[in-house]
DNA sequence: TTCCGACAGTGGGGTCGCAAT
DNA sequence: ATTGCGACCCCACTATCGGAA
């Protein structure tokens, strides 16, 4: 366990990325076989168990550390899979309990890494990325094989270990496993249709964004199971997808699509509804009467037993068009028209959904690597607004005051907060604002949070107006970003809490 | 030498399930 | 019945490194 934890402060006391792949490279050649699995997993930030409840509040009032090391990463690795079985099925306080029997066996340096990977906030500056090559490195193997590999089998600490076992056949024996989660492709963005369209090259496709949850659908004969995209298994709570995958003819296939709560007219409801309805565990088959979910195919991995990943999407599209019915296929586009994909994009928007996502044609579906062949297009609407408070930073900005509490003018007098934002500011921003702020500071200020007199008018992008059971206006701005600061603008030129009322829905 | 793709970091709002109060 | 906590849906943006151009 010391081993690993001396690696991650040498990773990130280095700033180079090639320093955190050998210094990471150098500990995978001398782990165990036994071992290498919990390694990779603690250094590239987060534990093998995925959760084992415990947050902040249970990391309050731990033992004494020891003074000598002594752990293990296979006794430390037994100790939170206990602690994870209790946290599903036992008491906070035989949670604590063990807890506690974790920390008293770790060392104050072993205590600080493993408080962080609890946090999920270890901040090395490196994760799955650099791991990639860490893994590539220590093995031989090429990181295009360690990478298709984790695309495959979903987890990297596995591929890692049989990397560092087997090397480059070890790696080649992944294939797609039908009911394991495949790594999701994702996604990047253009401000604007044509911008997406220069990126992707065109002809493109042009599919429509539905603000639901994304969902990877597996089935091997009667078998039907669906994951998110952080693949988490969700199957019980969509009944109604498991029944129309049931209901296609091929019997061995892994589709990708999105969930989505329509209302009777075909418009979406707003996310949060979708939402509650994918993530409730209980009454499932009340909920789907008064809030039933559709889903959209948009891909199609494995269809009749055959593996498409590596194909072109054109060639995956075939496969999922000769599979789905035309109901369950999400509506798309393919030109090279940038008119007739602007109205397209018009189009999207006013049937009230999110966007679009343009596709090259061209593209295999490859795992995480942002940016690729998917671009992403939404509107964006803009607001200037006041600044009511702002919260000092953590990590790289700590000692800067980030987090901005944002308001809109009440034509009756005095400001509605809306939410708050980080987002959009560069470190000369970061700086700029806080020292404006700390002129501008207003009475009693608490520990995080300092309050500031409303003078300064700030630009602000955001997506949508969303229902908020937590701000007194009852409405709270769905990802919000700054923009620009308006010193042109006095607090009185802002934007009124009416105007954004007019935005909800 | 400059450009740009990929990655990590910094957090946002809402909702559910569960245990404790 | 309510509250606090942990987890996970949705996510935008900037800084940095290092290979590509």
């Amino acid at each position: 366990m010391i081993d690993v934890v001396r690696v991650s402060e040498a990773v990130t006391r280095t700033s180079a990325r090639l320093g955190k792949v050998g210094h990471l490279a150098e500990l995978l050649g001398r782990v165990g076989p036994d071992e290498a699995e919990i390694a990779i997993s603690y250094l590239s930030g987060e534990l093998p168990q995925r959760q084992v409840g415990v947050g902040w509040r249970t990391l309050e009032d731990l033992p004494q550390p020891k003074l000598v090391a002594t752990a293990t990463l296979t006794t430390v690795d037994q100790l939170l899979s206990r602690i994870k079985a209790v946290s599903g099925q036992g008491s906070q306080a035989a949670r604590k309990a063990l807890v506690s029997d974790l920390f008293a066996a770790l060392t104050s340096q072993e205590q600080q890494f493993m408080r962080k990977l609890l946090h999920n906030e270890l901040r090395q500056g490196a994760l799955d990325g650099v791991m990639i090559e860490a893994i590539a490195k220590a093995s031989g193997a090429p990181s295009a094989d360690v990478r298709k590999a984790l695309t495959l089998r979903g987890w990297l600490p596995a591929v890692g270990a049989a990397a560092l076992a087997g090397g480059v056949p070890a790696l080649h024996a992944f294939r797609l496993e039908v009911g394991r989660a495949v790594s999701p492709m994702l996604a990047g963005s253009a401000p604007n249709v044509a911008a997406a369209l220069e990126k992707a090259g065109t002809p493109a496709a042009l599919e429509w964004k539905l603000d639901g949850v994304r969902v990877q659908t597996h089935r091997s004969g009667d078998e039907v199971r669906v994951f998110t995209r952080t693949l988490d298994d969700i199957t019980p709570q969509v009944p109604e997808l498991v029944e129309a995958v049931l209901e296609l003819p091929s019997t061995d296939l892994v589709l990708d699509g999105e969930v989505i709560a329509l209302r009777p007219d075909g418009r979406p409801h707003p996310f949060q509804v979708t939402a509650s309805r994918a993530s409730s565990k209980t009454n499932v088959a009340r909920l789907r009467e008064e809030t039933p979910l559709s889903v959209f195919f948009f891909d199609a991995l494995r269809v009749d037993g055959e593996d498409l990943l590596d194909l072109p999407y054109s060639q995956r599209q075939e496969a999922l068009t000769r599979t789905a019915p035309p109901g369950l296929l999400t509506p798309r586009l393919i030109t090279a028209d940038v008119t007739e994909a602007e109205n397209f994009f018009t189009d999207v928007v006013k049937a009230g959904h999110e966007g679009l996502v343009v596709k090259s044609l061209s593209s295999v579906y490859a795992a995480g690597r942002r940016g690729a062949g998917w671009i992403k297009v939404k509107p964006r609407h803009t607001l200037d607004l006041v600044v009511l408070a702002a919260e000092w930073g953590h990590g790289r900005r700590e000692g800067k005051l980030s987090n901005l509490h944002l308001g809109a003018r009440n034509p009756d007098g005095g400001f509605v907060m809306l939410g708050k934002t980080f987002k959009g500011l560069t470190d000369e921003l970061l700086a700029w604002q806080t020292e404006q702020f700390l002129s501008i500071a207003d009475g009693p200020t608490d520990e995080w949070t300092v309050k500031l007199r409303p003078e300064l008018v700030v630009e602000i992008a955001f997506d949508g107006v969303q229902r908020s059971p937590r701000y007194p206006g009852g409405m709270a701005l769905r990802f919000a970003r700054v923009l620009r600061y308006r010193p042109d603008k006095r607090p009185e030129d802002a934007d009124t809490v009416d105007t954004v009322r007019s935005l909800m829905f």
